[in-house]
DNA sequence: CTAGATGCAAAATTTTTGCATGGCA
DNA sequence: TGCCATGCAAAAATTTTGCATCTAG
């Protein structure tokens, strides 16, 4: 089954409609991998700010997309299972994000959430640091 | 040496001026703990807006506070060693955060770090996910 | 004294809202 | 068809900027 099959099964799981706004901003995060808010309605170029806000909105709510912070402002990205990439280590310097290996990472965070007697919806892990390219500088 | 006189050094470490905002906003920050830019704002009630946002870009980039983010919005707190709060659990329903143990996640985070060669400068672990008392509910 | 920091006022950007209309189930 | 979702337009909220003034060092 495909991503997009997915992405509207649990659309309709959720008792959310199948619409071009909602399809259009997958789409576009699917290809893109990482974007601004303000990325995104640009692709969007046929879809209302704010439906596009909305849309960000819902598709949060089910899990389908997160937001993910580094420095002032965030971009948006589609959550596991639509995409792999959960989280980022950021250059504080030249800004570029590379991901990093979840599984270890993963394995903390659940046993912190059984911890403190939490069911996980989701988490953001991000770090910040000089890559080793800028260090040199 | 107490965090006041801590921060005072901090400031003057990186060629910053000791000035009132600065002072007020470690101030505020260091009773409160975890704030939104606009609670901060208002808590500083002398002090203008646009310094209030200068000031929180001097301190974040100097690494004295950082920004917490959960759902659409940010908050601010001190960054260790003048706070020793840096991650969080939120429960979805009721918003409550909770402070998580650093220990066995800070040794996997510089792990990690240092795996893809890079020198840690902060890190942001935020949970979300349903609090053993909204999960009765 | 003087570079850097602030306050003020205004602009720019980002996000939210109300309501009439349109389209999915 | 009925209800949810959208587009539009406007308001609200948040963040940034330019510049004259002030102040910490």
């Amino acid at each position: 089954m495909n991503l997009l099959t997915q992405f509207e099964n649990t659309l309709k799981l959720h008792q959310l409609s199948v619409t071009k706004p909602r399809l259009k901003v997958f789409e576009i995060l699917e290809q893109h991998g990482l974007l601004t808010m303000n990325d995104l309605i640009k692709a969007c170029a046929d879809i209302d700010r704010a439906s596009v806000y909305r849309t960000v909105e819902s598709l949060e709510t089910i899990h389908v997309l997160h937001k993910v912070y580094s420095g002032f402002k965030y971009k948006l990205e589609l959550s596991d299972p639509f995409s792999p990439h959960h989280h980022h280590i950021v250059c504080t310097r030249c800004k570029k994000a590379q991901d990093i290996s979840k599984d270890r990472l993963e394995t903390i965070l659940s046993i912190i959430a059984k911890e403190n007697n939490y069911v996980l919806y989701g988490h953001v892990v991000e770090l910040t640091g000089l890559c080793s390219d800028c260090r040199e500088i």
